[in-house]
DNA sequence: TATCAACACGAAACCGTTTTCGCTTAATAT
DNA sequence: ATATTAAGCGAAAACGGTTTCGTGTTGATA
């Protein structure tokens, strides 16, 4: 086992001094051509490499950044996380990935870990409890120290910070529309508790597009589920009960769930009902038939995200302007509605 | 914005040495109730909490365990990453997940920046372009350097170092075991090419049990798919072209897309032809029928290996004896079988 | 020959901890 | 009264780098 080489061996070794060693590997001016060709050659052969750790202590900075998330087997947060890992790593950044479990105490204890050193600054989303409690003093304590943060899809008001978003209130709308272009006029939504700040916007997008065209909204064709557990049940007589021609659904499983369901009870799809959902997942591409859904580009999301942070930890003068992006849904068209 | 709190701020303040204060908080018996009390007031006020780094550089130990895989949007990688963490965390160590992209290059520099101190160990799995080349040297610099490795997954023979993985042969030899007591005879076999340790050890398992049953085994029935792409074309002509009853799957995707593949050309599962795959995800739980599959219980197998890791790491001695800890498969059966 | 840059390098501070060791001071034992 | 001991604290080294500021040597110039 040879152990990592460091400044000091080398200096020892050459007989020479640290500082002179340090120089040298930088190709200071300082340091004449004869003592940085023995000191490169030198530190090329037992391959040295400086210590990050030694380096961060030094700088102040650490070239890590701090990811928290609810859940990762979640198609969506894992194409985020992509998108940050890509661009974080191409800045020579690392990613520390931190799940909450969707547990308000979870995210206070992760964040708090990292904030003492470990990163320099954090990419987040909201876990269900936090946006449920609308309590946001870990945010708020973890931004007064100067940390940056970038928080995205499950977001905030109440904490200044940048903040990245797909405009959810417009893919509704937008999915909303081409159910109704398509002809189907009793329109469902199977949605989450409104406590979640993506499902609140969903709503108001599909709120709006019925009211627009004069179809107005009936409050007993929004479903409400409250977990991600699926409720045969309660889908069931959902489907049953009301006449229904189409369902906008909050995610790819309620979406998968309820047209099996429907296939079930000998309904064709997009024919007698239609289906859009958002996330575009493997669910939807591989689902029978393949359910058209509410792109989130959560690659590109996470990209932006971790360009935003890491601007911001570069940028010299910490002027406090926060700016939030929203980018733009796309419908992918495939064969749960026509086309 | 309140700048964190140090040590020597504290000491500054309070007018005591530095040493006194880190005692203080410690609550050495060579300080006195006194000055303990003042210290800790004092610290509690400002909410001192000690800076990670300085501590990592001190110790030589960071808590934190890098996680190479060759992907992130994909279930069981998912999942294994969950248990990681789950164990890091309740051990007080963070997770820094590096994706190689299937690509030995990438593999190479993500360890290569965190080998430099930023990490205590690596659990990864090797990418596809690594397997494929059979080029390990990076895995042996790393162990050689004293850093532990743990593999799980797609492992290698050639490199010494823990191990965890599911019975892949056993997964197969089970699932085509079911086939065969089910009255299946003309079985096939949908892998990938064999350069991936587990499709190769899939394939064992699969040919075993058919000579085993006295079935014999048909090349013709073994359909090697490239990459990740459906190839509908090949698809299609296999199973056109050969009488096949049931389908062993090395994945999900495969699957689930064959039995799409299946059903539009008038065949009924399970009736027709029999379906298993690899991997519990979420496709196999929504597909239509949904997929019996060979449970590789990811999240176990994450917990396992980070318990590997951070035992290796925190014990004194280093012993150089590697286990490799082999994990039973489970059959999920749902509705593509008969049950 | 005295002066002065330029050159090449080293000493030391610093980042924020931990920890060993030594020093005072006062209390106890002799 | 003197020696011994313990309590309470501080100085300093160490972890592995970076960087500022000297400093000694050399050769050129006045």
């Amino acid at each position: 086992m040879k152990a990592k080489i460091t400044l000091k061996d080398i200096a020892r070794e050459l007989e020479v001094s640290i500082s002179t060693v340090s120089k040298a590997l930088k190709n200071s001016e300082e340091i004449s051509r004869d003592t940085k060709e023995k000191v490169q050659a030198f530190a090329k052969l037992y391959n040295y490499k400086p210590n990050n750790i030694a380096i961060s202590l030094k700088n102040k900075r650490t070239k890590n950044i701090g990811v928290v998330i609810p859940d990762i087997v979640h198609h969506f947060f894992t194409t985020v996380i992509r998108g940050i890992e890509k661009y974080a790593n191409a800045k020579g950044y690392n990613v520390i990935v931190c799940l909450s479990e969707e547990s308000f105490d979870k995210e206070v204890i992760n964040m708090e870990m990292l904030a003492n050193g470990s990163i320099d600054g954090f990419i987040m989303s909201l876990s269900s409890e936090t946006q449920q409690k609308g309590d946001y003093n870990h945010l708020k304590e973890v931004t007064e120290q100067g940390i940056p943060v970038v928080l995205f899809d499950r977001i905030t008001n109440e904490v200044e910070c940048d903040k990245v978003i797909i405009d959810d209130a417009l893919g509704a709308y937008m999915a909303t529309k081409k159910f109704i272009e398509q002809g189907k006029t009793k329109i469902a939504l199977i949605t989450t508790d409104d406590y979640l700040s993506v499902s609140k916007a969903r709503t108001s997008g599909y709120k709006k597009a019925l009211e627009e065209s004069g179809l107005g909204v009936q409050q007993s064709r929004i479903l409400k589920l409250p977990s991600m557990e699926m409720d045969e049940q309660r889908i069931g007589t959902f489907l049953e009960s009301q006449e229904i021609d189409a369902i906008l659904c909050v995610n790819e499983i309620f979406a998968v769930y309820s047209m099996r369901l429907a296939q079930s009870k000998g309904l064709k799809i997009p024919e007698d009902i239609s289906f859009i959902g958002f996330t575009d997942g493997l669910l939807s591409k591989y689902a029978n038939p393949s359910l058209t859904v509410v792109s989130q580009h959560g690659e590109k999301m996470g990209e932006v995200a971790a360009k935003m942070l890491i601007d911001k930890v570069e940028s010299e003068d910490d002027e406090e302007t926060y700016q939030t992006k929203i980018l733009e849904p796309t419908l992918v068209i495939r064969d749960s509605i026509f086309h």
